[in-house]
DNA sequence: GCCTGCCTACCTCTAAAGGGGTAGACCCTG
DNA sequence: CAGGGTCTACCCCTTTAGAGGTAGGCAGGC
């Protein structure tokens, strides 16, 4: 369907023979070369740099550091190529990870190994795939509103943000603070703002999975 | 790479001359056949009974029910086929929303036309497509799991609950579980009084902090 | 049969929430 | 000094929440 133009991966997973497996299968394929592989995420980190692969293909199940770690450590040294993840498990909470981190796929290892090569042809065009029987997982990570915590609330808008999550209304944390209910609200409508949420009820949530304990 | 089988497709646009540009690039294929046209979701939804598409194409965009709402209607009556949405728009309230509904793609129709067939194959197999450029839209969209309880709640008045949680009025919740804005207040004063709770916030609190798991 | 629990839907009513605006006091910085 | 950000407080307004009540349909158990 598309083949002018070769593109380098990089094959990381801790188990040889998945990767001669891989190789192999992918050798078929003349828009795709493989021009690296490691056995674990260290070594993985260490080949970004002179390799500059288009795509990782990145096991998850690795000792020491996992896929999810190494796809977070490749994030932050600004590799902004393609990465996809591939495992056993359908952990909701290492897809949600792996999305956060800008994956741009999470496959299950026991999918047709025709699909593999589909899916990285996917992913290097920048879609994002994800493994069938993984779409109610999504659908169930896929949860409350917030965004990401880039923006900046004032010391009084998380007091206020707190006392949201604590179940308290305006009245109630306008007497804790020893400010007027409606200098609460500003407050609340202000942080509101900020977050891009849409009502207390989504701060509460926002608060939980954001200011554990510190604020 | 898969060509045994012959699906049914739904196309769903208000557009005429898209819907044109879609069936001659799809008729092309011989393994993927449309059955039938709609030019609006409330002509789709009676379209699926009687030709039981294996996959439902949906324009978002369409004046008075869009596709969202018409994927939720769908999900409504059970029909439990593929659909992706394609649409112009990457409002991340949309993705998700389409997601939560079980969408198996969310394509833009800047994309390259014959990536579609692609597509439609990849959600033909199970697999959830998202348009490039999407993937940060979804990173930011995605946050915290559902969770399921054990207590002595009813079914409705969990899946209320969750609802609670996940931020939604009364009103959406309704509209979200085909039941009147009234009787999400009966459930979630039962629930309320069931849990000694004072507030729907607290619900939402009380859920992260009890719900684990799905249902 | 009757009774109970669940789901549905409606009613009325008050309280709470939230968006819009203006504005004064304070502090810090260019 | 002027400007910006914060905190405070108030005004307006509409929408949402939540507590009461009644009630019908429908399942299951007694």
């Amino acid at each position: 369907m598309n083949a002018p133009l070769r593109h380098t991966l990089l094959l990381v997973d801790d188990h040889p023979m998945m990767r001669r497996g891989i190789r192999q299968m992918l050798e078929l394929e003349d828009d795709l070369q493989i021009v690296g592989e490691a056995s674990h995420g260290e070594e993985a980190l260490t080949l970004i740099e002179p390799l500059k692969p288009d795509l990782v293909l990145l096991d998850n199940n690795m000792p020491q550091m996992n896929g999810i770690e190494t796809l977070r450590r490749l994030r932050a040294m600004h590799y902004t190529g393609k990465v996809l993840l591939f495992t056993v498990s359908d952990a909701e909470d290492d897809i949600r990870d792996a999305l956060r981190l800008d994956a741009n796929g999470y496959l299950l290892k026991d999918m047709e190994p025709e699909l593999l090569i589909q899916y990285i042809r996917d992913a290097l065009a920048g879609t994002l795939v994800i493994s069938p029987g993984l779409t109610r997982v999504m659908a169930q990570a896929l949860r409350s509103p917030p965004r990401q915590a880039d923006v900046e609330l004032t010391e009084r808008e998380r007091q206020v943000l707190k006392s949201i999550a604590g179940g308290h209304s305006n009245k109630v944390i306008g007497h804790k603070l020893g400010i007027t209910e409606g200098t609460v609200k500003v407050h609340v409508k202000n942080l509101l703002h900020k977050l891009g949420l849409r009502s207390r009820v989504e701060a509460a949530v926002w608060a939980m999975e954001h200011l554990r304990g510190a604020g």
